[in-house]
DNA sequence: TCCCTATCTGCTCATATGAGCACCATTGGC
DNA sequence: GCCAATGGTGCTCATATGAGCAGATAGGGA
């Protein structure tokens, strides 16, 4: 019976080459599959694209400890960063207080948050960006995708202020960034960073396709060695390994920015992240406090509450029945 | 696309009815339909109904302390019982150590499991009712579904012995039972009972369709009165309220079996529970200690794992993407 | 043992549905 | 302003599928 379900729902095959296959009739097979729906072995489920997963999202901040968390439906691949994005600008427009200095990083993921930010969701806010960036627009696919932009819309839209931090992401040496902090203008900036009252990021996966690479600052080679040294990816820049440290002290002193603690110690940080190629960085981020927020879809969500060592689950779960450990010892 | 998807799978409308009724051709119906499968707007699941659901088993374990947690898939209404049983059945032969005397209660439940588990499920098994009950076949759909004869047929399919409880479950007077329990071999049945390795047991619902009213130990006019005294269901024959203790001490008095006590004192104490009307009972069961292992279905484990005031959630969640509160405080 | 009933099986037929196709609208480049 | 390209729309047609029905099968009581 579930193996006919398979065939049909899954494999999409027609009902005769089913009855072919189990070597029956096609009735016996029509019959089959009515009895497997309505035994609810097929269970045939209408999602709204707006609900949420509130038990995951209840297990996320309990096991993690954050102050909230935003779980979207895990739709088809290529919308779930829609779908996740327009949830953290659902979430960034609903947040109160609302923040007075709002500090962002740039990316992807930030500028499609930006994209679905309702005009007028706040008033008198001031967007700050908290890590340096590319400043003219690169990626080719998504129009207005720069670093500046980004800032810009997310203030525009709240009739706000746009502060951009004019520097590059990385320095070739430590001693320029040394210099470029200490510029008056930049110095202000990331001051003002420091005191933001709200933080929304997201995190970049460490491999050839990072918008660092992409933009320049570092080589495919590079990324490649620091991921040999434990790296799982970046957030605003600063690249961490599982356990959320700083993989590189010496690149991380050519990189421009607020620094994670600042973003450990705010009140509220939300770390915006979708996809499965991002479940790594995402688990070392939040199992690391860097965040208190996390707004993310189901997958990468029930990929955290997994145990941390198994990758990939691999299909349905077909452990046998047996009990895992009778000593009547609850294992908090 | 939301709503269409509804009246097609939900409500089983074809798709020019959906079409009238949302004035456009069936056609476009069908296009946006296809769109929503393919979104994951519908999602077509093929459930194992042996597989498990690890993550709520995961959550009750950390959420009562328990030592262990079984949670099959939520199938159709009517099977769920069937399904529960089974995965109790495939539990109990797979307990280790095996346990050598076993105690059970008796009900629905438990005839469920007894004809579930697998000859020579284990061997030199005693099982020792725990509880007194009814003697002769009285209810007339389950065929053999007496007391008796559930712990006959779980200690025949061990090559085991069955140890029953001579006695009525509930006595008029708590002089009678006083006066029963010091019989010899009721008093040697208890106090086997009493020393079991392992208890398998399920909980009734305090309402007239309790077995204790079908079997005549009391009417439905007691179980109202218990009910309006707090009683939510009960372990054993023994009346509990949603904190897990007895409603009523002079009925308890007047019950024959094992205390509550031995249940919570026990390394291993198995709770089969399935169906809605159950939830109550076992919320209050798990969350007092009663047992050590629950064994239930989808729908029961999701309930226990909501907000135990809540009883209905009723339907899908609509809740808007607010912060529920924003004071950065992680509530354990 | 037989018979009655309930379920299952194979089949026909009407129909709901998806693939394919021509047509139209909207958009963007020149 | 014109034209190509892209995506959506209405339609036809083959077909996969579910409802309905008669015969087969099995199970259970007398």
């Amino acid at each position: 019976m579930v193996r006919a379900a398979e065939l049909y729902y899954e494999d999409g095959k027609t009902q005769d080459e089913i009855g072919a296959l189990l070597r029956t009739t096609r009735w016996k097979v029509g019959r089959l599959l009515a009895k497997a729906r309505d035994r609810g072995i097929v269970r045939i489920e209408i999602v709204h694209p707006r609900a949420r997963r509130l038990a995951l999202e209840r297990l996320l901040r309990e096991r993690f400890g954050l102050a909230d968390a935003i779980v979207v439906p895990a739709a088809d691949d290529s919308e779930v960063q829609a779908s996740v994005a327009r949830a953290a600008a659902d979430y960034l427009a609903a947040l109160r207080p609302v923040p007075r200095v709002l500090g962002i990083s740039w990316g992807r993921t930030l500028s499609a948050v930006a994209e679905r930010l309702a005009p007028g969701w706040a008033s008198e806010v001031r967007v700050v960006q908290i890590n340096g960036g590319i400043s003219l627009s690169s990626s080719p696919g998504s129009g207005a995708g720069s670093a500046a932009s980004t800032a810009a819309m997310i203030a525009q839209k709240a009739g706000g202020q746009a502060i951009l931090l004019p520097s590059p992401a990385i320095l070739e040496h430590a001693a320029t960034k040394a210099a470029i902090e200490s510029d008056r203008t930049v110095a202000g900036v990331l001051q003002l960073a420091g005191s933001a009252t709200a933080f929304l990021f997201s995190a970049g996966v460490a491999d050839a396709s990072s918008v660092l690479v992409e933009s320049g600052y570092l080589t495919a080679d590079d990324v490649e060695a620091l991921v040999e040294r434990g790296a799982v990816g970046d957030v605003v820049g600063r690249f961490i390994d599982a356990s959320g440290r700083i993989v590189d002290d010496a690149l991380d002193a050519r990189t421009v920015g607020i620094g994670h603690d600042a973003l450990r110690a705010a009140k509220t940080s939300v770390l915006v992240i979708a996809g499965e190629s991002k479940h790594p960085v995402a688990r070392a981020v939040v199992s690391s406090g860097l965040c208190s927020v996390i707004v993310t879809d189901e997958a990468t969500a029930q990929a955290l509450t997994q145990e941390p060592q198994k990758q990939h689950s691999a299909g349905p779960q077909n452990s046998s029945l047996s009990p895992q450990q009778t000593q009547g010892v609850p294992h908090a």
